[in-house]
DNA sequence: ATGGATGCAAAAGTTTTGCAAAGAA
DNA sequence: TTCTTTGCAAAACTTTTGCATCCAT
């Protein structure tokens, strides 16, 4: 378990929101699945446990906690938007176009380029989280091969 | 107009492919659009000159000249795919998230940075286009005034 | 004339919304 | 009890697909 639950649950209460078992279901469920989570997964999941949660409150679910700053919201190599439990860092990630699989890049690295953005071109980069795509060494190799 | 027509027809022809009018009139329109051109607003202006053009021709066209590469796909804030113009070299954005301008930056400033990850990471950055999400001069001053 | 491209309409997939009912505080 | 949250179902969107017809070559 990456979150603590019960320090959530205080800061959802405090600012006036409910704790349910779906909210709970739901953000276990992300947090088991691990990083990148299409919607649909999630729903699979706690459908298993609770088959009457319905898609309707998947989604607004992980809206909910991504405006509560519970979760990132990120995005796929195809488009795609996913969900992943928010650390108190940003980072980042290298996400393979052939394997899907990808590199978590710590906030450091970003550091640097964002400061030159900032002075070279007055803009500040927004960087709660930046995917980069492209392709590991393994899928590089199998294509070079 | 930011493209040759007529080196893009041959281009075209020699492949075996056809020029109809529909594929130059959604070229046109992308480019007349600029950039971050979302399939909607291709459908949009093309059909004030040819109402008959459904919305599966732009999806098929749109497809089919990003293929050739005469098109690029780039993705926006929110997730959606939209198109532009491939130019010769490729180029980034920083977009602003509050009034959607943005910026372009020359494929110079990533070179570095993907050497970094490709030395440091063994991954290499598919760097046909990145686009930076962030907030312009402007709208800083806008909301920290 | 020939086969690639288009239009139409329907399907498929994803996300949102209205509203009554349920349930957390 | 009060008012947020949920479930259901339908709607709204976006994108894809099958197939007959059309038309660029």
């Amino acid at each position: 378990m990456s979150h603590n639950t019960a320090e959530i649950n205080r800061r959802l209460r405090e600012a006036g929101y409910r704790v349910t078992p779906q909210r709970q279901l739901i953000l276990d469920a992300v947090c088991e699945l691990g990083k990148h989570v299409v919607p649909d997964a999630v729903y699979e999941v706690v459908r298993r446990k609770t088959p009457s949660l319905s898609r309707a409150t998947v989604y607004r679910t992980l809206h909910f906690l991504t405006e509560q700053r519970i979760l990132a919201m990120v995005q796929m190599a195809d488009g795609r938007v996913a969900y992943e439990v928010a650390g108190p860092e940003p980072h980042h990630h290298l996400v393979c176009r052939t394997c899907d699989s990808f590199l978590e890049l710590p906030h450091s690295v970003l550091r640097t380029f964002r400061q030159r953005m900032d002075s070279q071109y007055d803009f500040e980069i927004d960087v709660s989280h930046v995917s980069f795509f492209g392709h590991c060494t393994d899928c590089r190799d199998a294509a070079g091969a």
